[in-house]
DNA sequence: ACGAAAGTGTTAAAGCGTTCACAATCTCGT
DNA sequence: ACGAGATTGTGAACGCTTTAACACTTTCGT
């Protein structure tokens, strides 16, 4: 199964989980069926672009008639593997990191937050949003089955905790410190960087064209 | 001015506040001198785009030396308009909007978030990080001079404030609901999902060769 | 039952970004 | 003052992504 999905763009793959959440909206409002134009427009992201995400599949659509949302929605939800939960850890309680806690992962989500980390003495025990906290000196104690951290510490921590995470097994880390931490190669690491989206905005808003517009991501 | 800035790729705009903050770093451990391949080794992006970035603002290094810091630095700081603040408004003074406020942005940025706003009564005439915050009824009055707007409201919130925003003048919005908000082509939109960040790095590691190594952004 | 309208799936082209590879240039120790 | 070593800036190749465009299929109102 792997040889199939291995062939589609990355590009493709980080607009999944983003189609399937639209999916998901358009099924609870009772939608039966829906053109690669409607959902364009209401994910931001060219028709074009969406039918050939969506070819990469195979035929997922009818011509002249658009795609089934109840068939769309069970096809991604196994696509994207929705029956089997991915075990996450979330390093640094503070106000980010709580933030991810509260946040309701499971309602869409194959993912779910595990235990979480802070240093403070005082956090320990506590519960936020469901998920309690341990002293991240007992970090190895309770990494079993975990295979992603969500890293929210301050960045003079974080290369610290990235090898004891390597240390402990992990295989994806989503990085949310400025500092760029280094790993095996055999870890995958996604950097999220608040302060850099901000300043990037601010750069193309001085110096691109203010009235042609392109789409985040 | 803005003729040669047009010119520069979007993806080379979005690491120069990157390379501006490694480079602050350098500048402060008393460093004269970096080579393209340190640099790269720091940030984490290939020596040979680091010196294509550089190269379309000229020749900034030297040929068998490297950059100058202290040179690179200046310039840096300049181009990216470090000395001309963009006053930044936040909406949403929850765990997320929170983190915001208490980052410092101006350690290395050209940005401050001048005012936030929340709907729940007990926040207001608070401040949070320095900022004071207001009613988000009162939206219009402290608009002034806000040029980019940070959304960290709950989704079902995230188009009615975006329409609010608008009329008040807004050029930028940095959007960190899961909502894709429609705004006039005259608005910069950048979109944060977090979900999707998590959800997308979860599917690489499912359905990517877990041995060879790119870098996020 | 038909024909116009709708809308997919895909081929082909254009656009963008990264990386290789190396000539050109500068540095620096001796 | 020289030559070995270092490192840039960039032309060219490559690979990935988006977009345009349209043949083909299905729908649906009359």
């Amino acid at each position: 199964m792997d040889i199939e999905n291995a062939k589609i763009p990355q590009a493709t793959a980080k607009r999944l989980p983003l189609y399937y959440r639209f999916i998901n909206n358009l099924h609870s409002q009772g939608k039966m069926r829906v053109s690669s134009k409607e959902l364009s427009e209401a994910v931001k992201v060219d028709s074009a672009t969406i039918r050939r995400d969506f070819s990469y599949f195979g035929a997922l659509g009818k011509k002249g008639y658009g795609y089934n949302v109840e068939y769309l929605l069970s096809f991604f939800r196994k696509t994207l593997d929705q029956d089997e939960t991915t075990s996450v850890a979330l390093i640094g309680v503070g106000n980010l990191g709580t933030a991810f806690l509260n946040y309701n992962f499971m309602k869409n989500n194959n993912t779910k937050i595990e235990v979480a980390f802070d240093a403070r003495d005082e956090r320990i025990g506590q519960k936020v949003g469901g998920v309690p906290i341990k002293h991240i000196d007992d970090l190895e104690k309770h990494m079993e089955g975990i295979s992603v951290a969500i890293l929210t510490v301050p960045s003079s921590a974080a290369q610290g905790i990235a090898d004891r995470l390597v240390e402990a097994g992990i295989s994806g880390v989503l990085n949310f410190t400025p500092a760029r931490i280094t790993v095996p190669s055999s870890v995958r690491v996604h950097h999220i960087d608040l302060a850099v989206e901000l300043q990037a905005l601010v750069y193309f808003l001085k110096h691109y064209p203010l009235d042609e517009e392109e789409d985040s991501q």
